[in-house]
DNA sequence: TGTTTGGCGTCGC
DNA sequence: GGCGACGCCAAAC
């Protein structure tokens, strides 16, 4: 119960084949083919640790992670559905090693629905900081697993893709080819218009949330903030959660 | 429309 | 341990 976590490595060592400490200690890694390239992929015992583009991998898991990288036979169960797909399917990650802020903004960012996209804002108050908007961004700029945790889904609140890690370009790309109604939300925002509501249900929406997509023309209307929306009369989707507050655009 | 200022978790010194 | 600068931003001039 109380042995030294030491010792007891130490005595596995001894005991076991190396295999299953070097795991521990190692990740391995393999080449798979993604939505927008190669990838390089290095995975530990926990799940999935790092998603990389195919170019200067191990350079770069390197410098990030200090730690031993072996080839892989094989990809990791759950990885080739989840990248082909957009859904978690199963798969594990290893988000060992980052602060309590990184992970839950990863975890918030985990629940967009492939074709939908949601504010930076809006991860900020959902992990209970609303003005550390610009903390998100730099969180989800070392999200260690792209793709597999869809940080491309969090664009700006003025209906702008916003930066990314493989460039706004694979950004855009990518939440097309997810059916993510880019078109209409810069129309939307070039009318001021950041929330969708129904007067048959009474509902606001983010634009993208498929409830949302489903309101009938003639019971639509646009809003500008939550609280505009909020004073017509409206009440924030439970699906997509709009901003209880701010988030005006 | 564009620019400025606010705000905040990280990282490097 | 502190301090200042830096970013996948956002609202206010």
């Amino acid at each position: 119960m109380n042995q030294d976590p030491l010792l007891a490595g130490l005595a596995a060592l001894a005991a076991d084949p190396p295999q299953g400490l070097l795991d521990r200690i190692a990740a391995r890694w393999v080449r798979v083919p993604g939505p927008i390239g190669e990838l390089a992929v290095a995975f530990t015992d926990q799940g999935v640790a790092y998603v990389h583009e195919g170019d200067g991998f191990a350079e770069a898991f390197r410098k990030r992670f200090g730690r031993p990288l072996l080839p892989g036979a094989r990809p990791p169960a759950g990885l080739l559905p989840a990248l082909r797909t957009g859904r978690p399917s199963g798969l594990r990650l290893d988000l060992r090693g980052m602060s309590d802020f990184q992970r839950e903004v990863l975890e918030a960012a985990r629940t967009i629905p492939r074709g939908e996209v949601r504010p930076y804002a809006w991860i900020a108050e959902r992990v209970g900081r609303p003005r550390a908007v610009r903390a998100v961004g730099t969180a989800l700029a070392r999200n260690p697993v792209p793709l597999l945790i869809p940080c491309h889904r969090v664009t700006r609140s003025d209906g702008v893709v916003g930066e990314y890690v493989f460039g706004p370009a694979a950004k855009e790309r990518l939440l097309l080819a997810e059916g993510a109604d880019l078109e209409r939300v810069r129309e939307l925002a070039g009318r001021r218009v950041f929330y969708l509501a129904s007067d048959t249900t009474g509902v606001v929406c983010f634009p993208t949330c498929h409830n949302a997509r489903r309101i009938t023309p003639r019971h639509r209307h646009g809003f500008r903030s939550v609280a505009q929306a909020r004073a017509a009369g409206y009440r924030p989707c439970r699906t997509c959660e709009p901003a209880r507050a701010g988030l005006t655009g």
